[in-house]
DNA sequence: CCATTAAACACCC
DNA sequence: GGGTGTTTAATGG
């Protein structure tokens, strides 16, 4: 018995006070995908269709330069959305989205997502809250990476994920890997593996096998190496 | 020089 | 087999 993606969406918070006029149209028009480890989810320049939220898995967000290099945005876990921007703005993707893990995705059309915006305050405030939080993640992302300081980028991506903001509910563990952290922040794995025992040294977080566990949320965002 | 990294390694779940 | 922790040699500022 798995999770449908239209139970995924209806599970949260935000669509609790959905009328049964909304929901109705959300059984019929919202999809679900599968997509294997290392696949795109989401590409640079292409036609946004969906709105999309992780059911489960792990995708990170990056964008590319002209020389190949990438700068990571972030990482998304179960229970993110994404695309919104793209999609209010009806501009084609901005990032690219790989899946690091077996994903799932559910997928809501572009026109269902700008109708419930209209539609439904509730919704509304969500996606409001949810850019004005990613638009802080991403200025302490830039402040991140000028100071590009190992620890302090880990430090960053692993508080991002358990943000209260993005992922109401968020339980302090979650499972992931240090190669799956490697990606996220851009750092490479012995440097991660280092961050992660000064960290855990410091108290803020404890490390278990291919898990984390924050202790202490504001400490680890206040941390600057 | 020093710090960082990729590659290879041996342990442990 | 995959995740983890360490060592090594190569690399780059």
């Amino acid at each position: 018995m798995t999770t449908t993606a239209l139970d995924h969406l209806l599970g949260m918070p935000w669509a609790s006070a959905f009328t049964a006029a909304q929901r109705e149209r959300l059984a019929r028009e919202v999809l679900e995908r599968e997509v294997p480890a290392g696949t795109a989810v989401c590409r640079h320049g292409l036609t946004v269709n969906y709105w999309k939220g992780v059911i489960g898995g792990l995708v990170k967000l990056s964008v590319e330069g002209s020389d190949g290099r990438t700068s990571t945005l972030t990482g998304l876990h179960a229970g993110a959305w994404f695309g919104e921007g793209p999609v209010l703005r009806a501009q084609p993707w901005e990032y690219d989205g790989v899946a690091l893990r077996p994903t799932r995705l559910a997928l809501v059309p572009r026109a269902t997502f700008l109708w419930l915006v209209r539609e439904s305050p509730g919704f509304n405030d969500f996606v409001l809250g949810q850019l004005a939080e990613r638009l802080a993640q991403f200025v302490a992302i830039i402040e991140a990476e000028r100071l590009a300081n190992a620890p302090v980028r880990v430090v960053r991506s692993l508080a991002w994920l358990f943000n209260p903001v993005l992922y109401p509910g968020q339980s302090p563990r979650l499972d992931l890997t240090q190669q799956e952290i490697a990606y996220l922040s851009g750092v490479t794995r012995q440097r991660v593996n280092q961050s992660l025992r000064m960290l855990e040294r410091a108290g803020l977080l404890a490390t278990g096998y291919g898990s984390v566990e924050v202790l202490d949320l504001p400490g680890l965002l206040a941390f600057k190496g």
